[in-house]
DNA sequence: ACTCTGTTCGAACGAACGTTCGAATTATTC
DNA sequence: GAATAATTCGAACGTTCGTTCGAACAGAGT
């Protein structure tokens, strides 16, 4: 009795052959609208300042059956990230299938990142503002998956480097764009700035052009 | 007995005629030490998750001794918020006095701003971090120091627009470059990166050359 | 009708929270 | 050294925190 909020994972390894879509049981169905209820409370108010009372509300279901669908407040928020960060990093990888110029995959990453930001701001703003929320084994699992991240956009800027013969520091250029990217939770409206695809573009504009002008003798 | 909290800055206002600096007495020595401690606290555990159980350890003075020198939690973040941001506003105006040079004057403005927040870097983490933590008045008090900032800078981007006859979203511009340098929170290693000066220079090249090339064309 | 499994909830747990109060202690002034 | 003011503290206030427990409810299969 007591083991059943892990059922979850448990559940999706029946048939690891199998290639076909597990349908998702009623059991997953409601945690997802839990995870999305608890993504907007910890947007508004922090994942230490958000209550478990809080959450209850927002979602509708009484403080004791959330313990029903995670084991604990750190688990709910290690969900909502891992989830949150796996999509944006798939959804890369298969637009980066095919295309060659390195310049062009730049600038794939960081429409990538930037579309899935907004369209997901609070998710993404749950991520960004709560990266050390999380302790050893959760924060570990997670640490795993943004130092992959890292290193596909050190990939990026290491092929367009060698490409153009380009000198610059990857690091501060890499955690620059990550910076220039990430801080837009804190800035962007709706009402008045431009979609995703604009905004990439003009920050793709600032970044390749500073990265890519002035050739060699900077950085190291 | 109760409003001896606020007598600090009662104090301050003697004479307002006098251009004298007024000697910091015991009491504001005292707040000074105890507002350092609350920094290095806020800025590991976040302002929600730290107690004032936690600031009482680390300052050595009781619980109950902490409200003689501020009256609530709330206070002393906006105490360490303000102190912060007004100091970096401060230098930066003197640093621009005496430069025409709109570029030098972007690039004092980068390196200014890297330069504090590497020296002190927990307040600036507590700064950006916390920066929705505090509410209506305190708030509000703290918007109107960042608006000057933002304002300023926002200023000598357009200086350099009309000097260089360029065009690009000032706006989207700014906060790029905010974002660049106040990420930088969330990794600088003082034992594997450069110094606050060479990081402002490699920024600097990259959001500098970034904007004054391709000219006209881009943005609005 | 009965059972079994999955789901939900009211009530409560002990711990920790921010803040207050009055007394005790220390420094300053005459 | 007595009197006054500035500073510190132990103890407690009422509230809220994350989590647990056992009972109650729902639906499907027999």
């Amino acid at each position: 009795m007591g083991s059943t909020a892990t059922r979850s994972s448990g559940r999706r390894q029946r048939s690891a052959t199998a290639l076909a879509p597990v349908p998702p049981t009623r059991f997953d169905q409601r945690l997802k609208e839990i995870l999305a209820h608890a993504t907007d409370v910890f947007c508004q108010k922090g994942y230490e300042g958000a209550s478990m009372r809080d959450l209850s509300r927002a979602s509708g279901m009484s403080l004791a059956g959330l313990y029903y669908y995670f084991e604990s407040k750190e688990r709910l928020l290690f969900l909502i990230q891992k989830h949150t960060f796996s999509t944006i990093v798939r959804r890369l990888k298969a637009r980066l299938e095919g295309v060659d110029d390195a310049e062009e995959r730049v600038r794939i990453f960081i429409l990538n990142h930037l579309e899935y930001f907004l369209a997901n701001q609070q998710a993404m703003k749950v991520l960004s503002h709560e990266a050390e929320a999380l302790k050893n084994g959760f924060a570990s699992e997670l640490a795993a998956i943004k130092r992959e991240y890292y290193r596909i956009c050190v990939g990026l800027l290491d092929d367009l480097k060698r490409e153009r013969e380009l000198q610059f520091s990857t690091r501060i250029a890499v955690l620059s764009l990550f910076g220039m990217m990430n801080w837009i939770y804190t800035w962007h409206n709706p009402r008045v700035d431009a979609d995703a695809e604009a905004i990439a573009r003009e920050m793709g504009d600032i970044f390749l052009q500073g990265v890519m002008t002035g050739g060699r003798g900077r950085g190291r």
